[in-house]
DNA sequence: ATAATATATGAATAGTTGCTCATATATTCA
DNA sequence: TGAATATATGAGCAACTATTCATATATTAT
């Protein structure tokens, strides 16, 4: 198969934001629906502000979507392609 | 979702293997069928260094399988959760 | 046995990444 | 208005990554 080099770049870089293990346990706690930075947050463990800064990340990569009601800002999983990255990848290294 | 700490540390270490350019052109080759690293190389304008350090990576990983011919080492993809990552995540980006 | 070829590997280094800490912005409440 | 709350952001630093260069191992050819 033949991928064009912007191709490849743009596909690292979104590997690249699903792989570290913070922000795949922010993808998992946003697949049972939205959540403030603060509930991300306080349920895996991180300050606000890691967690804030990954999800500009991944907002940046359209894995995530924000949504701000007053002061807080919920965030969603942007599309389906991401939860199907994250099972897809599972089985992988489930029956590796 | 909940996701145990070392299922999450596993996903990271796959899609980060998955995570730059000339791995993901190197898989990109693999999909047509199997190549020698000199091949992958020439075919990539990397070094022949470059590439060997970066295919046992993703041996480590179970995306490629090696095969040793005379003193030629034939790559492949190891399963094909390897290129559906790939075409799902391509699919991701371009209708980003 | 010696040379040539194909691949692998270790060390060193330049570049990248993810965190913390301090601070900024925005919104609500008293 | 001023204090409190929720999030975002920039700088700085420690840890990680991908390459190069030198060298090692393995196989084939002369």
């Amino acid at each position: 198969m033949k991928i064009t080099e912007p191709k490849a770049a743009k596909l690292s870089e979104l590997f690249s934001a699903l792989s570290d293990t913070n922000r795949l346990r922010i993808i998992a706690q946003l697949m049972d629906g939205e959540l403030p930075v603060r509930a991300l947050a306080k349920g895996l463990g991180m300050t606000e502000s890691a967690v804030s800064h990954q999800l500009r990340g991944l907002r940046h990569m359209h894995l995530v979507r924000a949504r701000k009601s007053g002061r807080q800002v919920f965030y969603t999983l942007d599309d389906d392609h991401v939860s199907r990255l994250f099972t897809l990848g599972l089985d992988h290294v489930q029956h590796g």
